[in-house]
DNA sequence: CCATAAAGTTAGTCTAGGCTAAAATACTGT
DNA sequence: ACAGTATTTTAGCCTAGACTAACTTTATGG
């Protein structure tokens, strides 16, 4: 995996550059990552779990920040062995990276889930406030919070919970806009960053979980038609766009899961 | 309160370097406090407290920084007028620092009281999350512990919670070193700072709410000797200087308060 | 009432994270 | 194949917050 990225043909100027910036030797700081740290890497992995490589500006996007802090900061965290990063190239985790963005998530996640099953927080809220309490709670704090939910595996929006140990399911899903004429599917993830799709969502009771078959697909990105439950429902291409789903057998109605853990990683 | 520090008298070049200072034209930031920044104002406010004005030194002891780096930050807050500050005097807070420390402290207090009583988080070890997570959770969040506690009044350690809009119970406490020898008393607050003091607590079942009497104190500072309940106990003074307490009518068992709200500041 | 100690402040420096403007590199379409 | 555009990086700067060393001011004890 970090073969993506040729050391040998660095740049000799380049190598010295970094080897000049290494601080003192303290290298041996252990984690003890700070917040905005936490955030890229959490988004490199977003973005690179995709396109194998998160691009600069992609990243900047998904902070808010200018492509040159990004830049700067891919640096450091390349040099504190977080990412492989090749100049102009993009930029991609190392397994240590990794495994800390992994333990952001599922703080996140965690915290997600607890606000909202515990504490009736509205699901189009839930994300800002996790968002920042991921970076103040222990671990410790987000096993306790684990526990008392009875060790869930995905957050309200569908989305998968890494285990203590890093493994966490990535299956990639096919959206509601891709779903074929007649197939039966499952709602299964929705993404938690847009506060108002996700109030739309609750308002038509589109959740995880819930079935539904395309009954028909106007052309040019029309509306789409679906059957929930004994409902007929019309939702936009957009919107169809947000929803992930995953195929289930027509004739079944309780089954577990028709071919569970495509992979699992790590 | 304010009356402590005279503004008639602040130099001329002090204003005139503080406006030089400042920013852009972006003063109406709002709140928006740093962590640290919700730090120094809480250390303030507690140091305040006892001596009307907080000692450069103390805050820099509280915070575990240099008192440079006091000094810097002082300088900043009296610019924001979160503090009254006269150099080599002291400092104290404004009603707008005061608020700000208040609405932290009640964070803290209430997030301890839920890690407690919700999630069973021990005793001791309450206090360090509890500080990470003031400065992350939300004001509606807070409400929402707040609410499902059933709004409590006091924290595990027996500290009174601020009210949302600012009022607190600041009657100062004696200490179990001080109580007379054959008050009958109440145990109502230990700091929450020292996890050790609190597991040697928790171990002799002395806990906030507790009734005690002082047998006897042996001379030079020597150990006292309680009744509680019916058992003894034989504490030194160290601890009992660590521990205040409230004196309760001797007869009567269920008197709500002897004397309640000497004052409740704002 | 002055000498010295203690406390507080200033000056100068550092790191993390940001930003803008300008330069370098990669990509695209003809 | 190459000109023009888009992306990325560099260079230089800024702020918050911290530090050390040196200097002031206040407090204290004889």
């Amino acid at each position: 995996m970090a073969a993506a990225v040729r050391h040998s043909s660095a740049k000799p100027h380049e190598t010295k550059s970094f080897e000049k910036k290494s601080h003192d030797s303290k290298s041996i700081d252990a984690d003890a990552l700070t917040g905005p740290v936490e955030d890229y890497l959490k988004a490199i992995y977003e973005l690179a779990a995709r396109e194998g490589v998160a691009a600069t500006s992609d990243v900047a996007n998904a902070l808010g920040v200018a492509p040159a802090s990004v830049t700067g900061m891919i640096r450091r965290l390349a040099a504190q062995g977080l990412l492989d990063y090749v100049r102009y190239r993009g930029v991609q985790l190392t397994p240590s990276g990794r495994r800390a963005a992994l333990s952001t998530i599922r703080r996140h996640r965690i915290i997600e889930t607890y606000l909202m099953r515990v504490l009736g927080y509205p699901w189009d809220r839930v994300h800002d406030e996790a968002e920042r309490l991921e970076h103040a709670a222990s671990a410790e704090l987000v096993e306790c919070l684990s526990a008392a939910l009875g060790h869930p595996t995905a957050d309200p929006h569908g989305a998968p919970i890494p285990t203590r140990d890093g493994r966490v399911d990535e299956r990639a899903h096919h959206t509601l806009a891709e779903l074929p004429l007649g197939q039966r599917a499952r709602m299964v993830l929705v993404s938690d960053k847009n506060p108002e799709l996700l109030r739309y969502l609750a308002d038509i009771a589109l959740q995880p979980g819930t079935e539904l078959t395309v009954l028909n697909r106007a052309p040019f990105d029309g509306p789409i038609t679906l059957q929930v439950g004994k409902k007929e429902l019309i939702v936009g291409a957009p919107l169809a766009a947000q929803v992930l789903v995953e195929p289930v057998a027509k004739s079944a109605h309780k089954k577990p899961s028709p071919r569970a853990r495509k992979r699992t990683r790590r």
